[in-house]
DNA sequence: GACGGAAATT
DNA sequence: AATTTCCGTC
């Protein structure tokens, strides 16, 4: 029993929107779902009230930096019950996504990464038809009108 | 800050 | 399997 943490998660900021059930990962707790820190983030990305905290890069397609990395380590570790959760550890999981081909390292650019929508987002992810609030941002680049 | 090995945790 | 924790190295 872990108190004061739910089972089920809630998406940040209260907003209506969350994945799917199939979305999450279910190995072997029957049940507890587990949400990916890549779909996380990708929450995050999509509200405006955390454009502080998180946002999409202008221009490059897919690409995010993350402005209060302190931020968005105390929501995650908020949503996975880890109060001791810290940027150091986050971007130790989001190293993990390199290999994974989920993400990959914007070299050069402080807290910059980028997903590799393509890859594996697109093609393994067709419930991804989040848009972004503003129009002039348009992270997945020409898919948004394929993707309806 | 960013990287990645290693061990622990869930 | 996907992190979480800890840490040496650059």
């Amino acid at each position: 029993m872990k108190a004061g943490c739910s089972i089920v998660d809630k998406p940040e900021g209260g907003g209506g929107y969350h994945f799917p059930e199939w979305a999450y990962k279910t190995e072997s707790s029957p049940g507890s779902r587990q949400i990916q820190l890549w779909h996380f983030i990708l929450e995050l990305l999509q509200k405006e009230e955390f454009r502080h905290v998180i946002a999409w890069q202008q221009g490059e397609y897919g690409e995010f930096v993350i402005k209060d990395p302190d931020e968005v380590a105390r929501l995650w570790g908020r949503r996975k019950c880890k109060p001791q959760m810290n940027y150091d550890k986050l971007s130790r999981a989001l190293r993990y996504y390199y290999n994974k081909r989920i993400l990959h390292k914007t070299k050069g650019k402080r807290f910059t990464y980028k997903f590799n929508f393509n890859k594996l987002v697109m093609p393994n992810y067709p419930f991804i038809n989040i848009r972004p609030n503003d129009p002039s941002i348009d992270p997945w680049g020409g898919w948004s009108s394929i993707l309806g």
